[in-house]
RNA sequence: GUGGACGUAGCUCAGCUGGUAGAGCUCAGGAUUGUGACUCCUGCGGUCGAGGGUUCGAACCCCUUCGUCCACCCCA
């Protein structure tokens, strides 16, 4: 019988793994709120009809990515394959975006049928933000100061580049698309299988084709950059001033299309090349058309969603975990003998009320005392307290510095819980 | 969906032209009646991913299947 497993592309995220999670969500988490922004929290399960609407139906992502099933009533339902969708419609749902700005958040998993590799999964966890209800160039600036804050909070500052481009209104990129289509026409036979196929399906993508012999075909081809409205031109000048203001670094890649269909006028990737083939670690961009497409009012919004795996990978890839990112336990108590073992779990608890700050971990699980010092070591506790019941019936316990040469102590309880604040301290 | 590499102990891996499975780490115990890390000794631990085939005999050869990884595609 078939030993029962996870699913290809879901991990665990098994207990050593938990304190990097942590500390990149804590970290998000402090500066999104420092720039004034709001949690919002949404179901994982939305009408599958909502993703087909946003997203665009002929993505790939609609087309072949998503977990979609038929609720008891019949009626079809689809695990996010992203926030954006589900954030714009909690959002118009309860009123939120009737004539005010709104700044939220949003983290949790999203869900895609995908063929699994590195920074790739079917199960996978993003953050997402998303800006309502302001239509200039300053918020996308401050979405780009904001991601660029948090690379310097998680450590990663200088291991990602940002690239930006304008990709207008969807009217301008109709009209650029079938100028594209026209050209490349003339050379179909010549392109790539993958951008022969594009042609019909996503002509835009073929911009950045890794085909030699496409990229040749493509240096004659019309530019998206000069087929631009005058408002998304003007907008994208002003956010490239904003952004060399703000002393934020980007290149314009004029080949850069978001896939998904509401993008338009800004999108933006923060990238790295430590990952491989999956080294886009931040993305996103303007979507002033989709809060209206979902039946709201027009309502002008730009966003992006961060990967917190591929973050997390690139923080592990390049050595850069913080070390106090940890589980250790700084006290250990020991309990040796059946006489000790109520003592020393009264003895923990009083040093938890006293060191509110501290991991204290009781030795739990018998063992000889030996066996509870090597716990103890493991642990990575910086002192163990060591009670038996000499000591109990002294009232006192033993101090022991694990991580010094420094002499152990035996001390009353009261002691003990000074001299422990003493050490942690530092 | 397509292509390539790889599945042997909890982990990292050896295992020759086919002869019936090993090391290191981890864990437990001991050398040291109540003191971890270093050293030494002992021990626990395997349907060799699964199923079938060839063979006197298969971890090794063949077929099928499942899984993992990487890349394409796509994307966070």
């Amino acid at each position: 019988m078939a030993k029962i497993q996870a699913i290809r592309g879901m991990n665990d995220i098994l207990p050593e793994q938990t304190p990097v999670w942590q500390f990149v969500e804590d970290t998000v988490r402090k500066v999104l709120s420092q720039y004034g922004y709001q949690e919002i929290r949404m179901p994982i399960v939305e009408q599958t009809e909502l993703f087909k609407r946003s997203i665009g139906e002929v993505t790939d992502i609609v087309e072949k990515e998503m977990y979609t099933f038929d609720d008891r009533n019949g009626d079809s339902l689809t695990l996010r394959p992203e926030g954006t969708a589900g954030c714009v419609r909690a959002a118009e749902e309860h009123g939120l975006l009737f004539n005010q700005t709104r700044r939220l958040w949003y983290t949790g998993p999203m869900f895609r049928h995908e063929r699994p590799q590195k920074g790739r999964y079917r199960q996978f966890h993003q953050i997402g933000v998303e800006c309502f209800g302001m239509a200039g160039p300053d918020i996308d600036a401050e979405l780009l100061v904001l991601t660029a804050r948090l690379w310097k909070e998680l450590g990663l500052a200088g291991h990602t580049r940002l690239e930006i481009n304008s990709i207008g209104t969807s009217e301008a990129r109709k009209v650029y698309r079938q100028a594209l289509v026209e050209y490349l026409n003339q050379y179909k036979s010549d392109l790539d299988a993958d951008s022969q196929r594009r042609l019909q399906s996503n002509p835009l993508r073929i911009l950045d084709s890794k085909d030699p012999s496409t990229r040749e075909i493509l240096a004659g081809a019309p530019k998206l950059d000069s087929y631009l409205d005058e408002e998304s031109r003007a907008h994208f000048d002003r956010l490239r001033e904003l952004l060399d203001a703000a002393g934020i670094a980007y290149t314009v890649n004029p080949a850069l299309v978001r896939g998904l269909d509401y993008y338009g006028k800004t999108v933006f990737e923060w990238i790295t090349d430590s990952l491989g083939a999956q080294g886009t670690v931040c993305a996103g961009g303007r979507y002033d058309g989709l809060v209206e497409q979902l039946g709201g009012k027009p309502t002008r919004a730009v966003g992006f969603a961060m990967g917190l795996e591929r973050l997390i990978l690139l923080l592990e890839t390049l050595d850069l975990v913080p070390a106090h990112v940890n589980s250790d336990a700084d006290v250990y108590v020991t309990a040796m003998g059946e006489g000790a073992m109520a003592p020393a779990l009264a003895l923990a608890e009083e040093l938890r009320v006293a060191l509110p700050e501290a991991v204290v971990v009781s030795h739990c699980g018998g063992g000889s005392f030996k066996s509870q010092m090597k716990k103890a070591d493991k642990s990575g506790a910086r002192y163990a307290v060591i009670l038996g019941e000499n000591e109990v019936a002294n009232g006192t316990a033993g101090l022991k510095p694990l991580r010094s040469d420094e002499p152990q102590r035996e001390l009353t309880w009261k002691e003990l819980s000074l001299a422990l604040a003493e050490a942690l301290k530092n």
